[in-house]
DNA sequence: GCACTATACTTCGATGTAGAACTATCTCAC
DNA sequence: GTGAGATAGTTCTACATCGAAGTATAGTGC
């Protein structure tokens, strides 16, 4: 039963995707990865690259392949780090910043109407569950 | 409320996976989507690669892609059908058939492990309302 | 039988994703 | 200060993933 369960979960998320994702890369031009560092990076401040990978749960290998995509398409900018010079701080550019303002709060009305099947006890028992789960899962 | 739910969702989805999907590869030389390739041949018999899109919900570039790594490993076997030759119907090895009888339950049972965190009303009750969000999901 | 359309699959180009190996830099112990 | 080990990032290789364009085959209407 568990296997069954994971599978609708996998589901579910696929089918809010589907509802969200082909319209921010068609309207915004931007990846849901890309989002994310866009997102954290505008209401968190210039990051590293380190930090946005804990942030959006990604490897740093990914991060290096978003950030550049981000970079060349001049919607952020590397900054090296002066007293720690490993580190590359990611900060959004004018246009950066005026993009992600714009393409957030489109993408999170199209969330919300994907999910407004759910009642809002539903939404928070979902939450819920997930969350222990996300925290928790086994071993 | 539905995006951090949403969040959440995704963040468990990924969690279970953190504690299968690797194991399943180091294991058994098998990804995620390998695995639903020959998990659903083993179960329904020899498919089209256009039913085993259907299926598992990837595209057909997707599966082509996907096959090939298969058939290369040795796992799968394209063969033409004789009656609608644009139709690649793809068979288990025996090889394949012995891997995937192996892994399987391997798999399954770290599925359940790791979701065991879960009671059996909270997994049902995730279900039922997963399935509600797959199958509706706004619009 | 032939043109038109539909279907199955492949190819191509782009992105995401991870792990391993590598480089550069920093820190800490001494 | 110097050397050992830790940390940040990049590069490389491999796989997943999609959409668009292209090829081959099938079916349909006339």
């Amino acid at each position: 039963m568990a296997l069954s369960t994971l599978i609708k979960l996998q589901r579910s998320v696929n089918a809010v995707h589907a509802q969200t994702l082909p319209v921010l890369q068609k309207e915004f031009g931007i990846t849901e990865s890309q989002l994310g560092v866009l997102e954290t990076i505008l209401h968190l401040g210039p990051l590293c690259q380190n930090e946005l990978g804990q942030k959006i749960l990604r490897s740093g290998s990914n991060i290096t392949t978003v950030v550049d995509n981000l970079e060349r398409d001049g919607l952020v900018k590397r900054v090296r780090d002066a007293t720690d010079r490993r580190m590359q701080i990611v900060h959004l550019t004018d246009r950066g910043e005026a993009h992600i303002a714009r393409a957030l709060p489109a993408h999170v009305a199209r969330v919300v109407r994907s999910m407004s099947v759910l009642t809002r006890d539903e939404l928070l028992e979902l939450g819920r569950i997930c969350r222990k789960l996300g925290t928790d899962a086994g071993m």
